[in-house]
DNA sequence: TTAAGATTACTACGTAGTGTAGTAATCGAT
DNA sequence: ATCGATTACTACACTACGTAGTAATCTTAA
């Protein structure tokens, strides 16, 4: 039961960030890169978050030494999954299949959407 | 631009009530059916909630004597897609094949939803 | 026609989440 | 022993949410 509460738009650019380079992940190394980026964090700052992101199960601490070295605890592509089951679940009683039609029936398919999923699923 | 603002758990729970009976409703009507389910809410906070949701957007109101008459300015199946939309582009690049294929890789996808999409998109 | 009841608008309030950071404690290096 | 880096704890303003009190106002029945 890999519980992971919902994390919110800044909490997810962490993630990302963390996901993009090779995890163990110590706050200064993330601070540098968000710099970078034009993201002026304070040192506590992002320690805040890193803590938050430790109590909604999504990352985990080691100490190594004075430093807390992080590592995802669920992959960019799982907790997309359990975001998408979450909204499949609330308007689509669980179903792709609903969701499909749904979006069929409301013209949000392209041509090219239909062709794509098509031969996509001709392969399976 | 049908600007809507995204409605919590128990908006959405009024906007399904209102959905599900043929609209212009008030929101006494409202008060009596949420009763009969065992929500015992003042008719104030009905009338809170009803607010917001003219607020949000989903809902258009118009005077009638004493009292206001509802009427979604939104079908429920276009909110869902909306809801939908976003979270396809915000997780899958506005792609649905992204997020079949995401399924997919991730095992979450039956055989039986497999089959039922094939069948499904083979008739189209 | 006036009092009673219904309905609404406005305001409030505790709780929770979010983005941001100050302060203080601590630990490793000089 | 001290200094600088890093973290833990606390704070704070802001927004959303669920819920409802108060007060104004309109409708209706006696």
């Amino acid at each position: 039961m890999t519980q992971i509460q919902k994390l919110s738009d800044t909490e997810m650019e962490l993630m990302e960030a963390i996901w993009a380079c090779t995890p163990p992940v110590t706050s200064t190394e993330l601070l540098r890169m968000f710099a970078q980026k034009g993201k002026a964090w304070k040192a506590q700052t992002i320690s805040t978050f890193l803590s938050r992101l430790v109590d909604k199960g999504a990352l985990a601490a080691t100490r190594d030494g004075r430093t807390n070295r992080y590592v995802p605890r669920i992959s960019p592509e799982d907790y997309k999954l359990l975001e998408t089951q979450h909204v499949l679940d609330g308007l689509y009683q669980g179903s792709v299949k609903n969701l499909i039609a749904a979006m069929y029936d409301g013209d949000k398919l392209s041509d090219q959407d239909i062709a794509d999923l098509k031969k996509w699923f001709s392969e399976k």
